[in-house]
DNA sequence: CCATTAGTCCCCACCTTTGCCCACTCGATT
DNA sequence: AATCGAGTGGGCAAAGGTGGGGACTAATGG
């Protein structure tokens, strides 16, 4: 399965339109697909996947909407179904953030898009840097002595 | 079977008519249905079903209503398909929501559509903002570190 | 049995928003 | 120097959301 890496500098425009790096697109048009799948992320970011991720998030993944209490599995599956929403790159591979998600993500004007593996994520830049710095620099430090690479 | 996904902003006009998200609408037209239908959901809400989604869930009967009070199943079985309806959308693509199921979701003016996956939910704006404060936010920190996403 | 009223359906109309297209700039490459 | 790809901005036609008139139906009441 295709893997996103990189780290990619873009702007929201005034339409909220997000450029897809171009190797992303490429990705997506190797798989013959059309569009993306954009939802809401953990720690205030936006999750971009290719559809066989997303494909593959739905069918793995189901179990983990699958609880005891049927409550708070409603309340999981609203979240993710209701926040999802399949976006298709126009002309010039920029893409469309409905109004909910860019509050979500606290999206401003820059904006940074970055690989994650088996997804993009979608950052406003000032809390990337505020999440890497109170978050991703301490946990570095203190997994470091327990990981191999 | 197809998914529902996605968040649409729409009122109730005077007529109590409500805006279908033209997305859903493509969806029944692919299946070759007409009408949807509606009914009243869990955490006041309002269900609305495609064809295929609604044929589904009667197929699965057993399963999707049983409860060990069978008293209790009977209740709310009568009350979910006694408030059922089947609506078809007009030229607009609008549909009509009776008043008891206008009461039932507690709906005024500001009204969200989103999909729920195999469904898709009718939630008065204000009560779903009390319901995500209330339900889901404390259900997302409890479960978020575990998840894999 | 007729008159009245409420509710529904089918139009039409308006206006905002969206999506599509074109265009400009800038840097890298040939 | 010219060309190409990429990122960004904006114009404009089309679609979508909303409101309301008028006909028709059915239930209600005299």
């Amino acid at each position: 399965m295709a893997l996103l890496i990189g780290r990619y500098d873009y702007s929201l425009d005034p339409k909220n339109r997000l450029a897809v790096p171009p190797k992303y697109r490429e990705t997506l048009a190797q798989e013959k697909g059309r569009s993306f799948y954009l939802t809401g992320g953990m720690e205030g970011c936006l999750y971009l996947f290719l559809p066989a991720q997303w494909e593959k998030l739905l069918a793995d993944d189901l179990r983990m909407f699958s609880l005891p209490d049927k409550e708070q599995e409603r309340a999981f599956k609203r979240k993710f179904f209701s926040e999802a929403v399949e976006v298709e790159p126009d002309a010039q591979g920029r893409i469309l953030v409905p109004q909910y998600l860019k509050e979500h993500a606290g999206l401003r004007f820059d904006v940074l898009v970055q690989g994650a593996g088996n997804r993009a994520e979608i950052w406003d830049s000032k809390r990337w840097a505020a999440y890497e710095k109170s978050t991703i620099a301490p946990a570095y430090k203190k997994i470091g002595k327990s990981l191999e690479i």
